[in-house]
RNA sequence: GAGCCCGUGGUCUAACGGCAUGACGUUCGCUUGACGUGCGAAAGGUUGAGGGUUCAAAUCCCUCCGGGCUCACCA
């Protein structure tokens, strides 16, 4: 039988061999594991981020087909959220404002739809074997988070979530995006370091130090710090431009070292403004509006923030208050997405509480695994910093609709019944406002958080709301990164808590990430390099699967990627061509009937105490561990000594070698199948003629740790090798019985396998 | 400001109180009937610095230096 040693061949022959053959559901098999994949944006293309998690959920999905359970392994693709709007925007020259909602969203889809198609076949060609509870035969389908039956979910839980008394309406300052136009929770805030210019201007007799000048338009007061004998006296400020006087506020939370220790009061410029609008009771003035324009100034009306900050700034100047500006470093709230600094706009919003279920959430974590503690951490972290009730609505277009109504004339909000996806922006579903009977009823234009959709996944894949439900939740296992803890994680977590009481996961494993020569991937650096490409990079799917799992153990550190010297690659594509040809040589010799002879069987007992353990540590999730030991067996012991001292008997026909050599190696096959699919399914198939997806592994009774012997075999033949090299002798040729001296320790052995030495390194003197 | 993590041969990495792993690179060697994209061997580390605990420390404790992360309202 012809085996082939090239990758790329193998890969393309098991890709046309399985095509769309998908990974069967068994309706009789009762064991469900279900795992719970992240959807991916999908507009854009996959990148090697994608290739380390799918990879793993891939894995796990393997492992849990060999050890006989009935695997649920579906993929899905996000297509909600702002991204695409903007890219529809640019991509075909429109805006949101000035297209009518339905075409909008139509040119939508039309970008989701290439780039979903892309994205499966690039799930397809890295191996991931997924299936889905319906569509179990057909590999290829992934659901979508804009579906029909995705949105009527996502709405159904919506409602009841809104019937509990979860989600009320408020209209408190909230986080805005201007560059997404719309407001984020947050868990979608981030403070990156910036530089700043702190002005310093006069006002009246005073001095004031400030980042956002612009901000003076809105200013409604100055304050102080209550102990700081410089303002002791004061009750209120000249402020120019403005030309007002506003009021000295003095509360403790002024800290009189920073700048003048006098702060302007803005609607709103921070945290501290919003804080202290409260609490005394100040009007607020809006002078940026949701385009992050200016308005309401007189002045600086229709620029953008930074140009009206100049403007402010030439202003001061020109009137001779500008006392000076210095840069300073300052942490400033970002969007996550935009990575533009946010504004904090008086918003009237849904919100769904959480803030009194902190708690339960963490006592609910508490039972079940959260893999590694360094990102248990930031989870429990975030989950105690949470002081606000998550702002849910959006106004954009392409997201999943707030499915509520309200009636015109009595103000009240209509709820339909769950169990359908509604559109209120233009369906009609009230006759009559049920309240007042008024029959003007409106439908709410806007739309949900993408979060309240994705954090829907567990529920989705599971089919909340029907009788499978009870057999397939909570979901076995999420594989995710931990860049998403506060926001995917958290928001999955806070749904099972309210929906049923317990973590919707099992098993939770947050990943850590792919850096590119050291640095992180990401879009402005430009230095990305995507799914297909690393493919290619690699040369081979197999080869970039054992990378991700054979470099470091990603659940504890970033794995770096170098372009240049791509180290950890070789050592992965060196591994698979040796289990390559470890096969080659292995399928010369016919498989036999069960047959073993001491020497044998030392080596096969300790192969089923390796498997035994390799099985374990893919049951807790370590596999660059499971690897470790695995590829520490094949290579060092078994490639390098059993094979080797194997030679001159399988070759001479003894079945006792050739069983031993045929047994580890078509169990290695099966151990390593979960990471390098594509290569033990073409080595399987070709050596035993079966599909190895549908064997099963389980643990070995008779398995004993020999280790302490089989090194005591490896220095003998060590110590052979060397005693040729050092006579300068090639390893085949004799070498005299006298001038083997081995030390004490290592003599019984010698002795009692003397026949295979003997043979195997042609030692000479030895009556036969 | 608070909290967390990391620092090991040229590079990356393991080790969680007991002779410091392994990979890549380097050097030397090898046609053993699969594998030269192979195999064997060698060189290379006073484990960031200093102090302490211990029979024994890369590992535990303290101080310092260097790097990273998370959270927080510094205008």
């Amino acid at each position: 039988m012809e085996i082939s040693n090239d990758l790329n061949y193998i890969e393309d022959y098991i890709l046309k061999k399985r095509k769309n053959q998908a990974y069967d559901i068994d309706p009789n098999n009762p064991n469900f594991i279900v795992i719970d994949t992240a959807p991916p944006y999908v507009d854009g293309e996959l990148h090697m981020g994608h290739a380390l998690e799918y990879t793993i959920d891939d894995i796990i999905a393997r492992i849990k087909r060999l050890e006989s359970y009935n695997v649920i392994f579906p993929l899905g693709v996000d297509r909600n959220g702002l991204p695409v709007e903007i890219h529809a925007e640019k991509e075909f020259g429109i805006s949101m404002e000035k297209t009518s909602r339905e075409e909008f969203i139509e040119k939508c889809k039309i970008l989701l739809d290439k780039s979903q198609e892309k994205a499966i076949n690039d799930w397809k060609r890295l191996g991931i074997s997924f299936n889905h509870y319906e569509f179990g035969n057909e590999l290829g389908y992934a659901y979508q988070t804009d579906s029909p039956e995705y949105r009527a979910l996502t709405q159904s839980i919506f409602i009841y979530l809104w019937n509990k008394g979860l989600i009320y309406e408020s209209d408190k300052v909230i986080n805005y995006c201007p560059v997404c136009r719309t407001a984020i929770s947050n868990s979608e805030v981030e403070y990156k370091t910036k530089e700043t210019e702190l002005v310093y201007f006069k006002a009246g007799d005073y001095l004031i130090a400030t980042t956002r000048p612009e901000l003076i338009f809105a200013c409604r007061a100055v304050a102080v710090n209550p102990h700081d004998e410089r303002y002791k006296n004061i009750e209120y400020v000249e402020m120019p431009l403005i030309n007002e006087k506003v009021r000295v506020i003095k509360d403790e939370i002024i800290d009189p070292n920073f700048g003048t220790g006098m702060m302007m009061v803005c609607s709103y410029g921070d945290r501290n403004d919003i804080f202290l609008f409260k609490k005394y009771g100040l009007d607020q003035k809006i002078i940026i509006n949701k385009e992050g324009k200016m308005i309401n100034t007189g002045i600086v009306d229709g620029l953008t923030i930074a140009q009206a900050r100049d403007k402010v700034i030439q202003l001061l100047k020109d009137k001779g208050l500008l006392i000076k500006t210095e840069k300073i470093i300052t942490e400033k709230p970002t969007c996550w997405r935009s990575k533009n600094e946010i504004e904090f706009l008086p918003e009237k919003e849904l919100y769904l509480r959480q803030v009194e279920f902190k708690n339960l959430i963490l006592e609910k974590a508490k039972d079940c695994l959260i893999k590694e503690d360094v990102s248990k951490n930031l989870f429990i972290n975030w989950v105690n910093n949470i002081d606000e009730d998550w702002p849910i609505s959006r106004t954009r277009y392409y997201g999943t609709e707030v499915p509520l109504w309200k009636c015109k004339k009595c103000n009240n909000y209509l709820v339909p019944p769950p169990g359908k996806y509604y559109k209120p922006w233009k369906e009609k579903f009230f006759e009559k406002c049920p309240f007042c009977g008024s029959e003007e009823i409106e439908g709410d234009t806007r739309t949900l958080d993408t979060w309240m959709d994705s954090s829907n996944t567990p529920f989705f894949i599971s089919k909340y709301n029907t009788e499978m439900f009870k057999k397939l939740y909570p979901v076995f296992v999420r594989v995710q990164g931990r860049d998403i803890i506060r926001t995917w994680m958290y928001f999955t977590m806070l749904k099972g808590v309210l929906l049923t009481n317990s973590s919707p996961i099992k098993n939770w494993l947050i990943h850590f990430y792919v850096n590119i020569n050291g640095e992180k991937m990401s879009k402005s650096k430009g230095n990305g390099i995507t799914l297909e490409k690393a493919i290619e990079m690699a040369g081979g799917a197999d080869v970039l699967r054992l990378w991700v799992v054979s470099g470091v153990d990603v659940f504890k550190s970033d794995v770096d990627f170098s372009t240049r010297d791509p180290k950890n690659m070789i050592a992965a594509k060196r591994f698979i061509n040796k289990i390559i040809n470890l096969a080659r040589f292995v399928s010369q010799f016919k498989e036999v009937e069960k047959s073993e002879n001491e020497f044998t069987k030392l080596f096969v007992d300790h192969f089923n105490f390796v498997k035994n353990k390799v099985i374990d540590l893919y049951d807790s999730f370590e596999f660059f561990e499971a690897f470790r030991t695995l590829k520490s067996f094949i290579i060092d012991v078994f490639a390098d000594h059993l094979i080797e001292l194997s030679k001159k008997y399988v070759y001479s026909n003894n079945n006792a070698f050739i069983y031993a050599i045929h047994y580890i190696l078509k169990d290695s096959l099966l151990l390593l199948h979960p990471i390098i699919p594509f290569t033990t399914d073409y080595l399987y198939e070709k050596m035993y003629n079966k599909d190895i997806t549908k064997e099963k592994i389980t643990k070995h009774d008779i398995a004993k740790n020999n280790e302490e012997t089989i090194t005591k075999i490896m220095k003998i033949d060590s110590y052979i090798w060397n005693l040729k090299k050092n006579k300068k002798i090639a390893l085949n040729l004799p070498i005299s019985k006298e001038e083997i001296k081995l030390s004490e320790d290592l003599i019984p052995i010698f002795n009692k396998y003397k026949e295979i030495f003997v043979k195997g390194h042609n030692i000479e003197g030895y009556e036969s």
